[in-house]
DNA sequence: TTGAAAGCGCTAACAT
DNA sequence: ATGTTAGCGCTTTCAA
């Protein structure tokens, strides 16, 4: 490579620029910017100088001086997670579309650190697209005091002044009860989430409601707490049949559980979905690719993380109000609840 | 919420901290950062301010003077897969420790929107880590020329000045070659990846090298070219199945194309392993809850995540010169290669 | 131990 | 159409 090094003296400013093209400072600016009117002449050198001298703007000293800082932060529970690792993506692209970065912040489902990021971040981004795992999140009000747009996606947060985007837990879980009754379940277990999450609380509301509108008994009706993982499906399962082996009909609060417990209950012998049968809660991807493929409520994740990403930069840039949207969500039946041979008294419905 | 807006004109200064609290600017910020010596009773005073009035220090401010970014970017091909997903959680975790923030970037495997982010991250972080997926890119000569480091991970970006953290490839591909050798294959059939990786290159000529070297003759083995995915791999094992029904071994390039092949082959009415076996490459932690589970060749992503952001932390900080660092792999034997009854004569090892 | 003031690189208001 | 200059909020000399 014979390569000479240009300037070794650190980065071009746009003073080296403007001198280099022989032209004052400010009008280098609105050579680069186009925010007033230059002579094509003088554009032409400036180019010429930027491009010669290897030119790039410091967008810090932009920020400082414009208060744009062309960034949005995103706070994650699980960057591993498919689930939210597909959301992200959605967001990256459409912020990167109009020129926005992401600063991403992963909490590991720790309320201290997402409290802390969320300081970390005032001051650095326009606003915040928010996977909180806090219910009512404290550490937001002073974000909103200094009119940092924030929307809340998936868990629901309490804050007034806050946009949010969510989906219809409460009858998607609705919709697995009365899909489980339909499919030959009699009696039900549910794999619960953490108590503090909000979709866990409405997914056990739901799924409630529902089997009470079938006319199930409460008393047949059995819950454990799990966490929302495959670990925590296969663990909640264990506690769960060990308890109530008359179980034959178990809905769990996400797809994760749901796939650790089914895999869990074949590995003890059972049957799924002639002896037990599964219902999960997202449609991620595995989930059709099991065997056998996992019924579940599909949430429109991409459709969320869009809508969560539309509304932040409609906020940022036009000062629009927030707004909470809640998608709809759809039951897929695969053949976790397929019984060949069912016993249940069900006709053409 | 008896709640008054204490501030609604915009975010508190510094100067308004020391007005508040009777001292000049300087006092105040030195007693925020302690870069030199206040008097107790001032920063006492100081600290009093700062929380009365919800002072929160401009961090923009602060990089444009000090130089201090306190941001690494990270580049990856696709957030939504979980192997790349655990390693930015793994980095992000890791730099949060340090005090510094993570701007993320999705490439979706696009060249293109590699070498963007690339430019747009100069100015705004104090270093990289990459996960490429182009093999030279000549888009980093910029950021190395101004001083900005860049730790190249999992794919080989050849430049100089960059620091490298990788795996064996070769390596685990060898041993991929010889455990199917070992347990009974006789025609072998490869998913390679696409050319321009560098990983998909060592896995091939590592899986061929190991072929050889245990006496399969190159007429035995079928190569076919697939995306590093799941529907990559369910469409490379048709077209090679298609093409030579008796390959008996199947050795893929990442566990993600392992997966779909193994899911096509079952459906397709072959059996695993018994009729066919199959070998992927990464361990992702679907690999050991399928139905078989999955022989394939374990990378430490976490090691490597850590390493790279460790070394581009210290290059960062304290001036370090670039390493490249070579992981070791490790093959996990599970069921999708042990053959019940084999024909094979292998004897005791 | 403290304060005054320069200046990081840029944009925008104010001049011409 | 272009140049001059103030100043974004902070850190850090330089002086006291």
């Amino acid at each position: 490579m014979t390569r000479t090094r240009p300037e070794p003296a650190g980065p071009v400013t746009l003073k080296q620029v403007a001198d280099h093209a022989g032209v004052s400072i400010s009008t280098a600016s609105n050579a680069l910017t186009g925010s007033r009117a230059v002579s094509p002449a003088s554009v032409q050198r400036v180019l010429q100088a930027a491009a010669a001298l290897g030119y790039r703007r410091n967008e810090v000293a932009r920020t400082l001086r414009t208060g744009l800082r062309n960034t949005v932060g995103v706070i994650v529970p699980d960057v591993t997670n498919p689930f939210w690792g597909g959301m992200i993506g959605t967001i990256e692209r459409q912020a990167a579309v109009s020129g926005f970065h992401v600063a991403l912040t992963n909490t590991e489902f720790d309320g201290e650190r997402e409290s802390r990021a969320l300081a970390g971040l005032v001051s650095r981004v326009d606003g915040i697209v928010l996977f909180s795992t806090q219910p009512a999140a404290a550490t937001l009000q002073p974000l909103l005091d200094m009119g940092i747009p924030v929307v809340a996606c998936d868990e629901v947060v309490e804050a007034p002044g806050l946009g949010g985007v969510y989906s219809d837990n409460l009858a998607g879980a609705r919709d697995a009860a009365r899909h489980l009754v339909d499919s030959g379940g009699r009696v039900f277990g549910m794999l619960e989430g953490p108590e503090a999450l909000s979709t866990a609380s409405s997914r056990r509301r739901g799924f409630r409601a529902g089997l009470r509108e079938a006319g199930v008994p409460d008393s047949a009706v059995h819950s454990v707490r799990a966490e929302y993982s495959f670990e925590g499906g296969r663990d909640g399962i264990r506690r769960l049949l060990r308890e109530h082996s008359d179980v034959d009909a178990v809905f769990a609060s996400t797809d994760n559980q749901a796939i650790g417990a089914m895999l869990e209950a074949l590995n003890a012998g059972r049957a799924v979905p002639d002896d037990l049968l599964f219902c999960g809660f997202d449609d991620i991807s595995w989930s059709a690719r099991l065997a056998p493929p996992l019924t579940t409520v599909r949430q429109d994740a991409d459709g969320m993380a869009a809508a969560a990403i539309d509304m932040l930069l409609e906020m940022v840039t036009t000062g629009a109000a927030p707004r909470v949207e809640v998608f709809p969500v759809s039951l897929v039946a695969r053949e976790s609840t397929r019984r060949t041979l069912t016993a249940s008294p069900v006709t053409i419905t």
